[in-house]
RNA sequence: GGGGCAUUCGUCUAGCGGCCUAGGACACCGCCCUCUCAAGGCGGAGAUCAGGGGUUCGAAUCCCCUAUGCCCUACCA
């Protein structure tokens, strides 16, 4: 077996999306399992639908997913250029030859003649297409022209997918595609076969809506005396109502995934298994693992459904799996965006001790916020005095006075040498026993006085990480407040 | 209208003729753990393998028909 180039052939019309990225990760996935080279291919041969900056956007996608090229059109490589609008010599030459040969024709069909055709056709319910009327007239190549491929009108053209085995097509209901557009540009029917072959493509992997236009380029091989690529057409990704994913069901773009906090690679580990699984039982796999059992015959031929469930899950056990100092780093932007304020290496790695008790609970990376921004900020937090009181004190502001003065007396009387996590524990827990109450009682108002939130980190990392100033601090301030209740 | 493809728990899937009274994961429910929230442990419910015909000693697995869904039907990709 020669060895396996494949092409990642984007449009620059907009973000990179996922059902896109995922094509684009199988074809990486194949190119690193059996040592070949991936290749990205600009695809820009619709002047009207490319959209400024959309490329680097494309490749930015690719980078943050961790898939690296090995030829594209930033660093070039042996078949170069790699984006279609500078290889416009190449498909003119291929039609100019199937011209000479016979095999295609000039058809100056006006738009609007080929509108009228096709309302009539679909009147008449009859399977709209062009009608060949200029296969035999010789138009002059002056005039504005497409140039169409004659196909071969009778008959049936086989596609052989790697996936589902031959699938027959009947010519009569295939018509002459245009190759060549007015302007000059290829259409995508001709451009990939062209491209395909010049760059030695020897797997074509692209969604199963190309599915139904293989033949055209079966027969466009065939036209031009050359081998076709091992066609690989992989199954539509369905959004929540089934249909094909796209922008209606929210988020699509990789870029939102990124800015939402998933991680790169648990959103690679869950698009791989959409469609791809190793075994029986794996789902839970690094990029590694997975570049190291990926092959072809693992892929499934029906559509999955992208459950954003799924990949949430999936997203929370990664985060959980990061190493905690990796966390923080990732955390980072969040928390600074947030506080308004770059962080110091010292006040982040202040965080360590308490970071893997954060990490099981971030499932989003914004959440992280959440968990970590009440040890950065210095006024008074904000709460309701209900929030303080919990359910315990419900109603009783006194009572909940009464048990954080009692805390508070406790935790002034330990030596800084003390302040830790575990003697915090056992000096609270000895105080809610003395008091006679459940431990959650006096724990809840000293959560909430230290954090500004009812949901937090476990309590006493929490205070030991906040240090013993900041926390007699606020369980002052959380005093103040429960003597005069109606604020 | 025509053509193509697909069809296993709600979802992602394993299964490629006997190992399947169909396995795993997510979600869901219950219990345990417990300072909030999580995480974790244990257990549970959930698929007559779309339906119907064949082939075979034996079918989720092979063949045919039907149904349903999706995709395509552009001088877009």
């Amino acid at each position: 077996m020669t060895s396996v180039r494949v092409r990642y052939g984007p449009s620059p019309t907009g973000e990179p999306h996922v059902g896109n990225i995922r094509t684009a990760l199988f074809d990486w996935l194949l190119a690193r399992r059996f040592g070949g080279q991936f290749i990205v291919r600009i695809e820009d041969t619709d002047q009207s639908r490319a959209v400024e900056g959309t490329e680097e956007l494309i490749l930015d996608a690719l980078r943050w997913l961790g898939l690296d090229w090995d030829e594209g059109p930033d660093i070039g490589g042996p078949f170069a250029p790699y984006r279609q609008s500078e290889r416009l010599p190449l498909y003119l030459e291929a039609a100019e030859r199937l011209l000479r040969e016979g095999k295609a024709y000039r058809c100056d069909c006006t738009a609007e003649r080929l509108d009228a055709l096709r309302k009539s056709q679909q009147q008449a319910k009859q399977p709209p297409g062009y009608d060949r009327r200029c296969r035999e007239l010789h138009v002059n190549a002056g005039v504005d022209h497409v140039v169409r491929l004659a196909m071969p009108l009778d008959g049936h053209t086989i596609v052989n997918d790697h996936l589902r085995g031959d699938v027959s097509f009947q010519n009569a209901l295939l018509d002459d595609h245009v190759l060549l557009k007015r302007d000059g540009f290829p259409t995508y029917h001709l451009a990939s076969v062209v491209d395909d072959h010049h760059m030695e493509i020897t797997h074509v992997i692209r969604g199963e809506e190309w599915l139904s236009s293989a033949p055209r380029h079966v027969q466009t091989y065939a036209a031009l005396d050359w081998d076709q690529p091992v066609w690989v057409h992989i199954p539509i990704i369905r959004g929540p109502d089934k249909g094909k994913l796209s922008k209606r069901h929210g988020a699509t773009s990789i870029r939102q995934y990124a800015e939402q906090g998933y991680l790169p690679e648990a959103l690679l580990n869950f698009l791989a298994l959409l469609g791809w699984s190793k075994d029986e039982t794996t789902t839970i796999m690094p990029r590694e693992e997975i570049t190291a059992h990926f092959s072809l015959d693992g892929l499934g031929l029906s559509s999955a459904m992208f459950d954003i469930e799924r990949l949430q899950e999936m997203n929370a056990r990664y985060i959980r799996d990061l190493e905690p100092s990796d966390f923080l780093q990732r955390g980072r932007p969040h928390l600074q965006q947030a506080l308004g304020r770059p962080l110091s290496d010292p006040e982040l790695d202040s965080l360590l001790p308490i970071t893997p008790a954060i990490q099981e609970r971030v499932k989003l990376m914004p959440e992280f916020v959440d968990y970590t921004d009440f040890f950065f900020t210095s006024g008074p937090l904000s709460y309701t005095n209900a929030e303080l009181m919990g359910r315990a004190y419900k109603n009783k502001p006194w009572q909940a006075l009464e048990s954080v003065e009692a805390s508070l007396e406790c935790l002034r009387h330990l030596h800084d040498s003390a302040w830790s996590a575990p003697t915090l524990e056992s000096a609270l827990r000895e105080l809610a026993a003395q008091r006679g109450e459940k431990p959650g009682a006096v724990f809840t108002p000293i959560r909430v006085a230290a954090t500004g939130k009812r949901i937090a980190p476990p309590l006493f990392e929490t205070l030991e990480t906040l240090g013993q100033p900041l926390t007699i601090q606020r369980l002052n301030h959380a005093a103040e407040r429960l003597a005069r209740p109606d604020d």
